[in-house]
DNA sequence: GTAACATAAATTGTTAACAATTTAAACAGA
DNA sequence: TCTGTTTAAATTGTTAACAATTTATGTTAC
C-alpha cells in the first residue's frame, strides 16, 4: 500500500469511525483536516470524495463533508447486506481455512477474551470488528472483504447512533462458537451461527434514540495516533 | 440527484464501461476528460477518485487513471459476490414485488426480445445489465442495489476482456424463467434460476484471451450522448 | 537497422490566490 | 427579551500558474 496523504487521511477517518470516535453527523472541515494531516486542501478533497464513495461521508455542496447518518431503513439494509455477504464468507472460510488460519482465529479469540476483562469499550469494538474482518480475509474473496469493510464501518455508525449502551457488542461467546464450527468443518452450522450472531446484534438496536454531540476533530483524529 | 460536473463525468464513464465502449486498460487522461466535459481538472480529479473507489478505475501515481483490468482471480471473486448478493436480492423480489413491479419486469422482457431481433450487441449488453438492476431496484435494498451496480460494471469489464464473442450475453430465455418464478412466488426456484444464470455467464468466459485496443476517448465518451 | 542516449513535448502533481457561499456575530427596533 | 437585519468571519468552490515526472521524438554511434 502506498501512503499518499489521501490514503493516510482516508485510513485514519475509517479507523476513527469504526472505533466510534467519529460519530454520525460530525463535520469534516477541509481546513481542519489539512491542518491535522499537514497536507493541502486538494488532498483533503480527494480523500473526502473517496470517503463519500464508500458511503461513510456525505458531501453537501457549499456546506462541506459530514460523517453520514444512516437512517433506520438504511440500517436494516446494511444488516441484510451483511448477512448476505458474511454467509458466503463463512462458507469460504469453512472450505478454505488451513491450520495457520485456525491458529490466527484462536489467537484472536484469546485477545478478545483479555480485552473483555479490561472493560475498554472502544478497544472491544475494534476487536469485535477485527474478528469479522479476519473471517473475510481467511475467506479469500477480496471483493467480499472490501464490501464487508465498508459495511462494518457503517455498522459502527449505526450502533453509535441507535445502539443501546449496555449490549450491542459482539459477545465473545458467539465468536467462539463460530470458530468451533469452522474447526469442525460444519458448514451449515457455521452459517447458522453467523446469521444468528448478526441478527442478535441487529436486534439490540433501539431506533429512535438521538446521537450525542462530540468534541473537536483534533481530539478524535490525530494522525500521530497508532494505526494498527 | 445533483448534476455537478463530477457526477456527470462519473455517470458517463460508468455507462461507457457497462456498454463496453470503454474497455479495460484505457487511459483516462485528465486533459482529455476536462476538454470533453468542459470542466476544469479539479473536477476531473475528484471524479476519478470516485471511480477509483468504485474499483472500476486504477489510479497510478504520476501515470494517471486507467480503466481497471480485472485479473482472473478477481473475476471469480466478482462472480461469487454477485451470486451472494443477487441471491438475497431475488429473495426480496419474490417477497416484495407488487403488480406494478411485475408489469415493469414484463415490459423489460419485451424490450429485450425486440432488441434480440435487431442484433445490436451494445444495446443487448445494456439491456441485459438493466434487467439485473431492475431486480435490485424491486428488491428494495439500496445497499445491495449499489453493490450490484458496481459488480455489473466490473462484470462488463471482465466479459469485455475474457468473454467469448459468440455467447457471453444473458440469454433472454433465462431472464424470462426468472420472471416466471417471481410471478409464481416460488422463492427456492427463483434463487436457483438466478444462481444458475450467473454460473452460466461465468462459465462462458474464456480466460487467457487478450483485450483488443480501442479508439480515442472522444469517440467513446462524448457527453452529448444520450444518458438514459 | 538497432540500441542507447539526449532533447522536447505532454501529462500529472502542487500550490496559492481569489470568488462565491454559508455561518456566526453584532446590532437595532419593537 | 425576542425577532429580523446587517455586517463580518469562516468555509467551500474555482481557477491559473508553476514544478516534477513521464512519455514521445529525434539523433548518434555501432
Amino acid at each position: 500500500m502506498s501512503d499518499t496523504p489521501e490514503t493516510v487521511l482516508v485510513e485514519h477517518v475509517l479507523d476513527a469511525i469504526s472505533d466510534q470516535r467519529l460519530r454520525a453527523g460530525t463535520k469534516l472541515g477541509e481546513q481542519a483536516l489539512s491542518d491535522l494531516f499537514s497536507c493541502n486542501r486538494a488532498h483533503v478533497r480527494r480523500a473526502l470524495a473517496t470517503l463519500a464513495a464508500y458511503q461513510v461521508v456525505d458531501l453537501i455542496p457549499n456546506r462541506g463533508a459530514f460523517v453520514s447518518t444512516p437512517s433506520e431503513d438504511e440500517a436494516r439494509d446494511v444488516f441484510q447486506a451483511r448477512r448476505a455477504i458474511e454467509a458466503t464468507i463463512i462458507r469460504n472460510v469453512v472450505r478454505r481455512a488451513d491450520e495457520a488460519d485456525i491458529a490466527s482465529l484462536r489467537t484472536h479469540l484469546a485477545t478478545e477474551d483479555s480485552i473483555r476483562s479490561q472493560n475498554d469499550r472502544p478497544k472491544a469494538i475494534r476487536a469485535s470488528r477485527a474478528f469479522h474482518m479476519l473471517l473475510a480475509k481467511i475467506g479469500r474473496n477480496s471483493v467480499l472483504e472490501h464490501y464487508l469493510a465498508e459495511l462494518t464501518m457503517r455498522t459502527s455508525l449505526i450502533i453509535g447512533l441507535y445502539g443501546s449502551n449496555a449490549a450491542s457488542l459482539c459477545s465473545d461467546d458467539e465468536h467462539a462458537r463460530i470458530v468451533q464450527s469452522i474447526v469442525d468443518r460444519d458448514e451449515a452450522r457455521a452459517q447458522e451461527m453467523v446469521d444468528h450472531h448478526l441478527r442478535h446484534i441487529e436486534g439490540e438496536i433501539a431506533f429512535g434514540e438521538e446521537a450525542p454531540r462530540v468534541g473537536p476533530l483534533s481530539m478524535i483524529l490525530s494522525p500521530d495516533r497508532a494505526t494498527g
